[in-house]
DNA sequence: CTGAAGTTGATTGTTTTGGTCGGGAATGTG
DNA sequence: CACATTCCCGACCAAAACAATCAACTTCAG
């Protein structure tokens, strides 16, 4: 019942691409360095986030990666289903009850676990970046920043 | 970012406690059976509720083990607290807000897994028995029942 | 065409999960 | 007291998940 660093890992990278990148291109390197994850891992959970549809990457020089989508459109529970296994969404169907102890207890758990889901579901990589924005999160042009550990 | 094994066996055993025990002690050996968990395993989930304080157990014949409070004291944050290390609470204070990305993302993602937190604390056991109640789930003195894994 | 910049897939080491097993300690019954 | 019953404690083990790494392959600049 926690999240898996590997989730955490690209949550923030994700934001670093919404919010350090703004459509171009970003590499590894740099999401690595700015958002403190191995670079080797990093590389890994773009594989997956690329995989689920919610990164494009391009090789080569000037290469990097870039959302697919806008910021808006993209929910921790889109990144935690990408890397996590979040829960499927499940409601207990009042008509057709269950009538062993298990199933009974089964089916609580999972709706409280689909209702986690959705929390996840209204939180948004633009609700982080506004976030960034209001806290005065270095941005690149920004002159003097040095990230910290 | 799911509920372990060994918390939904908890959770099932506590139910069977509050459901079928009404009170009086009752041993491993039938919930196991009834709740269809490993025999061996339960006695260790037992000890950990134990440790926790939300059970007492009685040795010998005649013994088992028995709520220490009510069904409506007892919520399912407790039990993961005591078997799955369920996430601190954290609240993000506005006053003195995060500066760096990393420590904005965690912040954002510990207070969304605290508010999961507090979902669970809303549902308790005596929910939980009052829904078996409704669906007619079979309790000792019901002819006939035998309990189907 | 060559080389550096970058991504990508396969692979590896470590920790957690999900149990099992054997023996021992407490407790009520006859 | 003796004895069956039941909980209790620690060690052990296999398999999966987690965290991370390496070698190979693309792509573009000059």
């Amino acid at each position: 019942m926690k999240l898996s660093n590997k989730s955490v890992y690209g949550i923030r990278a994700l934001f670093d691409l919404a919010y350090f990148g703004e459509g171009a291109p970003v590499q590894t390197r740099q999401v690595s360095q700015r958002a403190g994850i191995p670079q080797r891992f990093l590389e890994q959970i773009f594989g997956d986030l690329k995989r689920a549809g919610l990164i494009e990457s391009r090789r080569g020089p000037k290469g990097g990666h870039v959302l697919t989508r806008a910021p808006e459109q993209i929910s921790l529970a889109c990144v935690l289903k990408a890397l996590d296994d979040l829960p499927e969404h499940h409601v207990i169907d009042p008509d057709n009850p269950d009538t062993s102890p298990v199933t009974l207890v089964d089916g609580v758990c999972a709706e409280a676990l689909s209702r986690t889901s959705v929390l996840f579901e209204t939180i948004t990589l633009a609700d982080m970046v506004r976030r960034g924005q209001s806290c005065g999160v270095a941005r690149p042009g920004y002159e003097g920043f040095t990230y910290v550990i």
